[in-house]
RNA sequence: GGUCCCGUGGUGUAGCGGUUAACAUGCCUGCCUGUCACGCAGGAGAUCGCGGGUUCGAUUCCCGUCGGGACCGCCA
């Protein structure tokens, strides 16, 4: 056997009359009786190999043994294909080569499916046999798609002097966050590794090492249940910087995005991101992660409703909670009384116990079950507050802000979805920012980090750490993509004080956060520069980028929705005289 | 932990309280010199995911279970 002397994709007129060697997969053979077609294919694309008997007797013969997906080895000429030949559908489609040799390098068995982009396959045929889907050329283009957004962010922060760093995979537990994967000790009885969720406390170690710029392309695993956007290991370009301030760091950010969006998209998106605060985008859109590539904004009309004649809505805004809407334009005709009744059972899904609707008709007349409860009045105030004009549905949750938020920011996505209201072709990127700190935890009866344990108040809030933690804003941003939280960061404290106040303020004895945390609160006292830094989800940016709705399309050898491995079987159990070396006692029953 | 959807030849689907379980594609055999989703003719291939129940009779209805998917909770 001996190298190829092409690939088969690149095949072009410039090699008319060129002998070539090439090596691949047969994607599809066309058996015309003396005459026979196989098209060859490798990573860079297929070429059309034609067995013509009446040329080679013996290779022809060859040709007829071959099926589908066998690896060959063909020798021939190439040749420009005749004008009524050209297939303009693919690459190579204007030249052909002409076989005269034919290796069957190795044999393949029929296949559990066909190598092509345009069948549907279900998820578990397609995870059993992982390594025959991405061969699928949708699978090995996002792959690929995938290598060039890795490699352009490793030429960017390489050009501004980013040093990639390791950080260990077999590390500390530590409280907060994610539920950790665990890996016990063999030499150490009884004790755990655990995964980590992110490298957080290394990179900010790394800061204090003094190496001023540090990234990596992090592995890291949380054992929370999966979504379609979810994985328990993923991917993450982990960003940390000593003396760089915010600013640098979110425009350094944005140029980024903007690099990778033009060479894999083709794209050019506007700088600077807009920002805006988290509660501006949880009032305006309903989510911390809005899709601003289409409108349909939340409107607060507590203030119109609370003395109207309906019980619900007055009576809420009276407990102090509110009454909010969106306008879906021009749909009043689409949807029935019964389609639009129905999206209760929507709106019960974040705990929200109904939603209210009206029509808008000619004039600004309401109809609707609840149309009654406005007079003419209030029925303008609202058409005014909602812009609304003849054929608007106005959808209402009356509930406790967070309720509010939650449905109507879903529901807004729910119909952006439904009405077709996103251009694909559109890139949107924003920041949000002034996150709060701290969160009250009703089950735990503490407050826990909304974003993590270390990263930096806003300045002037700091005296509220103690006295009011709620209303401390952090100072961490997030980056939205297209409605998906694709990363965030922080300024980090770099003061032991400040850092032991703030996991007092998270319900740390002293002692426990020594424990804890007490190898960084020590280097915190051997000079520490400001710093912060980000993490970008590396799976999720190439998922927008390659225009799917699911994680696993994304990543080479993803888990299922219960985070096995139908390929391996993983996870499984394991021998008996494992378990004893590790001293462990399984205590699950057999199945 | 919870809710919902799906499970039928290799693959993707249809179907129905009693069927010879249908269609497409793939596979096998034969024919074919310009195909490229080649075509034509023929053929093989299904314990209808598994267990239980209802019924004279279940692939079909019910319950459970397993597997896949989506979502809520969870994910600093």
């Amino acid at each position: 056997m001996t190298d190829r002397t092409h690939v088969c994709g690149e095949l072009n007129e410039a090699h008319i009359d060129e002998e070539v060697r090439l090596q691949g997969w047969v994607r599809r053979r066309r058996d015309l009786g003396e005459l026979i077609f196989l098209d060859i294919r490798d990573r860079s694309g297929y070429v059309q190999t034609v067995f013509n008997a009446e040329i080679s007797r013996e290779a022809h013969r060859a040709a007829e043994d071959v099926r589908n997906e066998f690896v060959v080895e063909v020798r021939g000429v190439v040749r420009k294909r005749d004008e009524e030949n050209v297939n303009e559908k693919i690459a190579t489609g204007k030249i052909e080569v002409v076989a005269e040799e034919l290796t069957i390098l190795n044999k393949a068995k029929a296949l559990p499916f066909q190598i092509e982009d345009d069948v549907e396959i279900t998820e578990d045929v397609r995870l059993k046999h992982r390594y025959l889907d991405l061969r699928r050329p949708y699978m090995t283009d996002t792959m690929y798609l995938r290598h060039r957004t890795t490699k352009l962010i490793r030429d960017i922060l390489d050009e501004q002097r980013f040093m990639e760093v390791e950080t260990p995979i077999l590390t500390k537990s530590t409280p907060e966050g994610a539920r950790d994967y665990l890996v016990p000790s063999r030499v150490h009885e009884g004790s755990f590794y655990a995964l980590p969720q992110s490298p957080q406390l290394f990179k900010q170690l790394l800061m204090v090492s003094g190496f001023e710029r540090y990234y990596q392309i992090a592995r890291c695993f949380r054992d929370e249940d999966l979504r379609a956007d979810r994985q328990p290991e993923f991917t993450q370009v982990d960003i940390e910087a000593s003396f760089m301030g915010k600013e640098d760091l979110l425009a350094m950010m944005e140029e980024m995005m903007a690099r990778i969006v033009k060479e894999v998209k083709g794209a050019e998106i506007e700088r600077p991101f807009p920002r805006l605060t988290y509660y501006e985008a949880m009032e305006r859109f309903g989510s911390d992660k809005p899709d601003l590539r289409f409108g349909m904004e939340l409107v607060d009309v507590s203030e119109i409703v609370k003395d109207s004649g309906f019980k619900v809505f007055a009576s809420t805004v009276e407990r102090g909670d509110v009454v909010k809407g969106i306008n879906i334009k021009g749909v009043a005709g689409r949807y029935s009384r019964k389609d639009l009744d129905d999206l209760s059972s929507f709106a019960e899904i974040y705990g929200a116990k109904g939603l209210a609707w009206v029509k808008v008709e000619d004039g600004g007349t309401l109809k609707g079950p609840i149309a009654k409860f406005f007079d003419e009045a209030k029925a303008a105030e609202l058409v005014k507050a909602f812009d609304a004009e003849a054929d608007d549905v106005l959808m209402f949750v009356a509930d406790k802000q967070r309720v509010a938020w939650d449905v109507l920011g879903n529901l807004r996505n729910k119909f952006a979805k439904e009405l077709d209201l996103i251009d694909s072709g559109e890139f949107n990127f924003l920041w949000i920012t002034e996150f709060p700190l701290l969160s009250y935890d009703e089950d735990s009866g503490r407050y826990v980090a909304e974003h993590h344990p270390f990263t930096r108040p806003v300045e002037e809030d700091i005296p509220k750490l103690t006295e009011a933690p709620e209303e401390v804003r952090a100072e961490a941003y997030d980056l939205v993509f297209n409605g998906y939280e694709l990363g965030g960061g922080s300024q980090r404290i770099f003061e032991r004080d400040l850092q032991e106040n703030m996991f007092r303020a998270l319900g740390f004895s002293d002692e426990e956060a020594v424990s804890q945390f007490g190898f960084l609160l020590d280097a915190f006292e051997y000079g520490t520069p400001p710093h912060g830094g980000i993490a970008l989800g590396l799976d999720r940016l190439v998922m927008i980028l390659a225009e799917r709705t699911n994680l696993r399309d994304t990543i080479a050898f993803p888990k299922t929705a219960s985070a096995s491995d139908l390929m391996t079987n993983a996870p499984d159990t394991v021998s008996d005289e494992q378990l004893q070396e590790l001293k462990l006692k399984v205590t699950a029953k057999k199945e």
